[in-house]
DNA sequence: TGTACATCAGTGAACGCGCGTTCACTGATGTAC
DNA sequence: TGTACATCAGTGAACGCGCGTTCACTGATGTAC
């Protein structure tokens, strides 16, 4: 992450010039050290460098900070599921793949981000944003399932958004089971990503999907 | 959840008589309220009402007190699945499907056990007997997928464990996303049963294993 | 270009609150004889 | 069966702490003329 905005750190003055960002940050970096439950509006201040009523200005209170977490967290998502996804070119096999190991990756490298938006409870009625956020990053597995379906022969072919959902659930599953970064994940012989190839092909075999030739079974 | 203790409720003297029990009674009831971030030493006391300093009698603090609801999950997780797995009785195909169902159920009826087990942050590595206990419940899983696998033929007949984690994930994924009692989940145009049931089925198919006759495909 | 003024963004002191934790204590229970 | 005593389980008062939130304030910034 780099910020383009100027960062002259040490001398500010009265007006911090870029709270609001600052606080997004102090708030990521200290769930990412003790989960969604362990941030305080007034940490998230100190961490700023900044008085306990500042962010006030900024955020209505915690949860609505804790929301903007997850806002962008999916906005991210999004970026670099679709990244991943590469319009599932060249081959929607490989590209599926790439999804995949990108969801993994991301829960891995973002957790704060990953439990703002999956664990911590925040409602995606809080507001239409998030909601559509929400949706939008869905959507890229939405899409790439609806390629997937599309190669199939018309009989037999199976509702995109069931697939969607699936590939869904077996993503999350593994990420929140085995794949998180901190500390409470459970051990595994194998790679998350491994495992979680695995079972997508597996999935796609009893789809009736065709499997590249050059790729030998897992 | 029935009592098989004396259940005086009203007339208790200066002893209590079963305060560990109540505390754990009150720790559930305050984590599927509020989730486990919102529940308190204090608050727990208070809803046994009893003196704030009476639960240090009975646990160390707060962690080995949400620590003792994972184990008694575990627990009960266990023996839901078991129950419904039966040994794989009568009918190995159908006894899978009553398993995935159980797990659904769980998640959903005890969204604090679920919680504390699955996500609250409480390594397994507390005790040996949380980790033994969540031991146990995966070894119903796997347990499942073995008996599965020994029906399959012999060459390409997938290891049992990664079966046995592909199936968790799948449950977990569909539970943690879709299937909780709280707030915070997600609209689904089918249930969570049924979602989880594909799933599985497409799975068993891409691994080679015969439907039973009885059964359409979904 | 300079000045007056409105608006914005952060200050710092203060408050009430509930939590975790400790302490010496005391009422109840069980056991040895 | 009764008595003395040890142990156990809960009391209640107290503490320090950090949090959320408010308030009148003030320094900095932008804009109208």
């Amino acid at each position: 992450m780099s910020w383009s905005k100027e960062e002259k750190e040490s001398p500010r003055g009265y007006h911090h010039g870029n709270l609001k960002e600052a606080l997004l940050r102090a708030a990521l970096e200290l769930i990412a050290q003790k989960g969604p439950a362990g941030f305080t509006f007034a940490e998230a201040a100190r961490w700023a460098g900044v008085s306990p009523a500042a962010p006030y200005r900024h955020f209505r209170d915690r949860d609505e900070l804790l929301a903007s977490v997850a806002l962008r967290g999916f906005q991210q998502f999004e970026a670099a599921l679709k990244r991943a996804w590469n319009d599932g070119r060249p081959e929607t096999l490989d590209a599926l793949d790439r999804l995949g190991k990108a969801y993994l990756q991301f829960a891995r490298a973002e957790p704060a981000y990953y439990s703002a938006m999956f664990e911590a409870g925040v409602p995606l009625a809080t507001s239409p944003e998030l909601r559509e956020a929400g949706e939008r990053a869905f959507a890229v597995l939405r899409g790439a399932a609806e390629t997937l379906c599309a190669q199939m022969p018309l009989q037999g072919r199976p509702p995109a958004l069931m697939v969607a959902l699936h590939i869904w659930a077996m993503a999350h599953g593994i990420a929140s089971l085995f794949g998180r970064g901190d500390a409470a994940r459970r051990a595994l012989p194998i790679s998350p990503e491994e495992l979680l190839e695995a079972n997508v092909l597996i999935y796609l075999r009893g789809l009736g999907v065709e499997e590249a030739p050059n790729k030998p079974s897992a």
